[in-house]
DNA sequence: TCCTATAATGAAATCGATTCCAAAATTGTT
DNA sequence: AACAATTTTGGAATCGATTTCATTATAGGA
């Protein structure tokens, strides 16, 4: 079914069809005729032709490190569902933490001529920010504080200040810190920042504080959490960088016998599903991914349409932080 | 930069580039003129008037019931995964379990003109049926088998039977079942008649078997177990449609005293990350998410290209049974 | 050298919509 | 009734690619 098609069955031009679809002076004759026809044909315009005529697509590009995870699903949830909300559909790209990955979806993206890119952010590389820079297409980070681009991101280091002073109010005064890759701004260094914060500010040494570097498994918590004991025996607190991390490193505390949260504190960040499955429950940091999601699609949706409408005025960059919440659990 | 641009720099006409691009004869110096202009200008044909002229588009439309759940994203990671090595892009549509959201996208991603769907089965009702036969491309359902369509599933049936068999055969021989709802084929039904039939295997009376329906939350979980013990004291094991269900249902047990695995029997489906951080560590069945997403974004592809090339003799429909993996830890 | 295959070439049609424009129809004003 | 102003209308151009087709250049064979 074509416009043509629907014209030619309801003896107008093709022109009538357009202006019914989109507004225009027509009898009301024809637009009955139209709608009927359409009606019984089922007639849909072809989105394609379209969006070649017209320049608008109604397609944004969403680009994420790896769909299967806890908060990247969540984050890409809220994104989808403010975008159908507006009409928009998602054109998802995992990169699946390759090398590079990035770059090559933004050419995937441009080259599908997407009206936008939404971009979860992880390591800034100068070449990615480059290319970046030159997206032809509005884009939002989310996740990150890229200085000089939108963005939608927590307060990471908040967050894990607060968490950690709870920890030392609880007792737990000889804390380790179970991070992650520092390339990741916001949860290597933001949450490494606020933990050591906060022990700085509770009249502590943070120099004393054992960091360790994390993957992103609770494998790899509870490896690193082992080291730990065996090298630090002393301490009787771990602030882990995120959940998953901590409940694996609870695993190497069970063995060894320790506490919770008698003898030991624990907390994580992302109030994982499986925070309240633990034993005892783990005490987290609640992030509000979805609405991070949302935000950042109603940023994005926002740019578009200023830059459609209006006159290419210099715009301010927008960087919009996200609170968090304290869930405070059996852990502390 | 259009194609006609690049023709004028290098001082050809646009059909010579478009040759110089899909193949056709071109004499060596003149290829050689575009490729240089194309390298120059970066010039990248634009996939919508591609699409316009050929038909032929290279987005594939992914329905899921949530984005955000374990299952789910591992699914669509592989679908992601195997769609971009073959050249083609996802266009995401979460139902967020919204009544009736499969049509709504079905119609959308058939308004965005994409070459094939994949649909993250759960519930089929009859008028998606008909929605799905009237879909104009290719199809294929994950998840589920949909008698009729092209299927890509696991086998639930006998992945529960076995996790029930080994708990019967640990001495837990008065179980209870937890499962969902009975609209979802897959993970309702199958998975309750594999528990049963295991039951009846071993020589019990399946009728004495309490069954319960859960959410797939961990908290409805916690709620249908701690009935289940109120109502029926004497069962040692349960059997759990999800992983997340038996999480929610190992925090009952505790909170009733029931030592695991000693003198009760507990078992999950999905080998969640989370299985190996629970206390103690959960016995489930390993279901091939990443290879189901792969292999029925393959099978899609390949009814594509079949459409596109071959005269449209009658195919017969394809369904493909992935395996399981019992994943024994400690909870049994 | 001449003639026929074959390769190379660009003008023009095409995909399905929107939109400009000039012409036709309708309305309102004297 | 005559004219101006406004609304309605469809033909044709357009978006950026591919592909057909007729034509020209080249190569190969006698």
């Amino acid at each position: 079914m074509t416009i043509k098609e629907v014209a030619e069955l309801a003896g107008v031009s093709s022109a009538a069809v357009s202006r019914y679809l989109n507004g225009g002076s027509l009898s009301e004759e024809k637009r009955e005729r139209i709608r009927k026809t359409i009606e019984e044909t089922g007639y849909h315009p072809n989105l394609v032709a379209q969006t070649m005529r017209t320049g608008h697509i109604r397609q944004i590009g969403v680009i994420v490190p790896k769909i299967h995870s806890d908060s990247v699903s969540q984050v890409t949830a809220g994104i989808a569902r403010q975008l159908r909300q507006r009409g928009y559909v998602t054109l998802l790209g995992s990169t699946d933490h390759e090398e590079g990955g990035e770059l090559g979806y933004l050419d995937i993206m441009q080259n599908n001529q997407v009206a936008g890119v939404i971009l979860m952010g992880t390591c800034l590389t100068p070449i990615l920010s480059d290319a970046m820079r030159e997206c032809r297409v509005p884009l939002v980070v989310t996740g990150q504080n890229y200085p000089g681009f939108a963005c939608v991101y927590h307060d990471d280091y908040n967050a894990v200040r607060e968490l950690t002073r709870l920890l030392l109010e609880r007792g737990h005064d000889r804390i380790a810190f179970l991070g992650v890759t520092e390339k990741d701004v916001a949860a290597g260094q933001q949450r490494r920042l606020g933990a050591l914060d906060a022990v700085r500010g509770a009249g502590l040494d943070p120099n004393a504080v054992p960091v360790t570097v994390c993957e992103f498994t609770a494998e790899s918590g509870y490896l690193r959490m082992k080291e730990i004991l065996k090298r630090h025996p002393e301490i009787n607190g771990a602030v882990c960088a995120t959940d998953t991390i901590a409940l694996g490193a609870m695993k190497a505390l069970r063995e060894q016998g320790r506490k919770i949260p008698e003898e030991f504190g624990i907390a994580g960040v992302g109030d994982s599903w499986a925070c309240s499955t633990a034993v005892p429950e783990l005490t987290s940091a609640h992030l509000y991914y979805r609405e991070c999601g949302e935000d950042a699609a109603a940023m994005l949706l926002s740019l578009i349409e200023q830059q459609e409408t209006e006159a290419p005025t210099e715009m301010p960059v927008r960087q919009m932080m996200l609170g968090y919440k304290i869930i405070e659990r059996g852990s502390v």
